[in-house]
DNA sequence: CATGAATGAGCTTTCATTCAT
DNA sequence: AATGAATGAAAGCTCATTCAT
């Protein structure tokens, strides 16, 4: 879900800094023990001293790669990120719609499985820091869109014209899948995955259907 | 949804030192001065000292009615959430699930609308203080127990067996209202009242269908 | 020589913090601390724990009472210069040159040996303060200028107009005292202070006599 | 003004290492590269870093040349000193008095205007490292002697004995120059070169007449 | 009940200097 | 000779909380 703008991506470690390869191992060991650290501590409670220590490094030296901490865990989400825009720009294809579903939910709680600490964290600090805010602004604005036009395509094809805005719709079928993997994957609600894809596709099929006015994704 | 532990209201401030009307007086300029404040400054950026500020009050004088910021906060979340909780205790009629529906979640979304600033406020304060994730966990544990044991009986009156657990549907159900709702008035992103309610009652109400297997809601 | 400007008196601390005899008191601490602690250890050298050590009180107080160490400087030197500009105000009586002449610089080398390790303090920290090195060009011209004027005023009473400028010549002038001053009392350099009073006396009266074109100050 | 004690040259770079045109020119380099520094920064505010940016060298290179930064600075001042030491050697002639006065005046403000920026970062280096505070007093104890044996030899040549000595005489008149060229060329305080001169050279005539009874120096 | 001065632990960041390559 | 990554000491400032008045 969306992509840096200049001035996020400002605050990189110049690029030279680990030009030798001693110096990319160096940062690759301070991102690792970043991640590590926040999933242990949290965003508020990890101290640059924590990431160090992790790393193996001493203090001075996570300066001369990230000017601070938000600068890693902005470098971990950009990276995190580009992987989640993928999924959203999957066009959904009118012949099985129940597919692209299946692709987009199960995809999306795939990768929020594999980072979910990485999402807890950036959460953290989102509320925060206005950087990390606008950021998950954007990324969520992306996926609303891309989830809108293809909603708005499936309605369109159906020749229905009533009912609420595509975008509004798309913007709690999101929010559903989203929230839900938060609930389930950083706060430890206990849930199957078979059943969670079963119940996001039912819900987005069935809202979907009514929508159309008929039965665009087979749910038996 | 939810309600106090007896740890969590371990920290009340001495019965007694509202027992005065000068007390209580003080007592209410705080906590509606925390409340400014954590609406302007945020969670993490209010000190004791913005809220005393506010309050017109010494520095010390807060200790003598809240422990820390935090049971300012606890005192008003559990105020909020006692309203809260009323929407969740109601049972769905059988002939009027649509009425239910209209309900639920047009009362949640004024609920919201009105503590929107707390909401935040108490988001920001559970992504790193145990003790609001833990409220926060148990306020949304209620909430989804009582929605899936009304998903429950609507399936059960409809004689279906298979399909998703009804506790699955239910948390996927509830995470959208909430994290929509979220995304609307606390992050800003733009919705009608009305499309917001068309949508979400469209979407539990095609969903709800779904799992009855027929109309259950009503939905033109 | 000089007043603070807006600007530069805007990091005082505020008012009220020493409202009581208590918080007057701390804060005289400070200041007495600070200044033994300038003389001992250079501006550079000082560290507020270097002040507060000598203070006895702790680190966190200092703030509670200055913003930061330039703070307490900027305090410090206001004082000292409320009194140099006093002398600077002085008119030269005609009938009596000498007499003002032997006033100025004597009054102006006493104050400086009284402050003289306060001024010391003040000029490093002009060296690399903006603000401190724009409050001693300042106190510097007011003094240059006043001198001006009764130069001037003893060269027009003269008859003569040709000559340097006299401000220029001011300039010269205080430029004797002030670094003289700062070398014997700063620096180390020795003087008897009859010899110094002597001589700068005699310099500025064999000055004005040539500038004049006759005794207009008796140096016999 | 002054010379090295051996204890001060002592950290100088090993003589090898600008044996070859190579280590040469880097040398030659940093040295430009620190003045640049310098003048735009500060004593303080310039950091190793900021010099071998300029020189176009990497960090550790720095340390082949100079021990540290006080090393460079020190072989600038040194070699500027040079220049002002000649000044200070001249024997002022009893038939041009006035002539040997302008040459020294004038001499020094020419040479000052050259190294106006060095003698900023000199003097800045001055008020916090005893290294540079040693030279500066050695470098002024200097030409404050031979003025005092140059206006000795003025007076003893007239016959007077009274009067201040001719060390603290040579003081004033010595601190006159150097702060007025100071608060002129450093400071930015606005003279006309012609101004200056004269204003200068008319007061130390008139002292040395007033010194010696008589017209001594022309001032006419 | 109210006041507000005092405390001090805690975290961030900078930069001179070293040294392995 | 040159490089530049790594080091780690050092200092500033904040703010929750206490407690004497």
């Amino acid at each position: 879900m969306g992509r840096m703008t200049a001035d996020e991506s400002a605050h990189q470690a110049p690029a030279d800094v680990a030009a030798t390869p001693r110096g990319a191992r160096t940062m690759a060991r301070l991102r690792a023990a970043a991640l590590e650290a926040f999933a242990e501590l949290g965003w508020q409670g990890t101290r640059v001293e924590d990431i160090v220590q992790r790393a193996g490094v001493s203090h001075g030296t996570f300066y001369t790669y990230y000017e601070n901490k938000a600068a890693v865990l902005d470098a971990l989400v950009r990276d995190s990120q580009a992987d989640f825009a993928h999924l959203a720009s999957d066009r959904w294809e009118a012949d099985d719609v129940r597919g692209a579903l299946e692709r987009v939910i199960g995809g999306f709680l795939d990768l929020y499985a594999r980072d979910a600490m990485l999402m807890r964290t950036w959460l953290q600090a989102a509320r925060e820091e206005k950087r990390f805010g606008a950021l998950y602004r954007e990324a969520r604005a992306l996926f609303v869109e891309r989830v809108a036009s293809n909603v708005s395509a499936v309605v369109t094809a159906s020749g229905r014209t009533s009912g609420p805005p595509a975008r509004t719709v798309a913007s709690t079928l999101v929010s559903m899948v989203e929230h839900f993997a938060y609930c389930w994957m950083v706060l430890g609600e206990s849930h199957e995955r078979a059943d969670a894809i079963a119940s996001l596709v039912l819900v987005w099929g069935a809202a979907l259907n009514a929508l159309a006015g008929f039965e665009v994704v087979e749910l038996e």
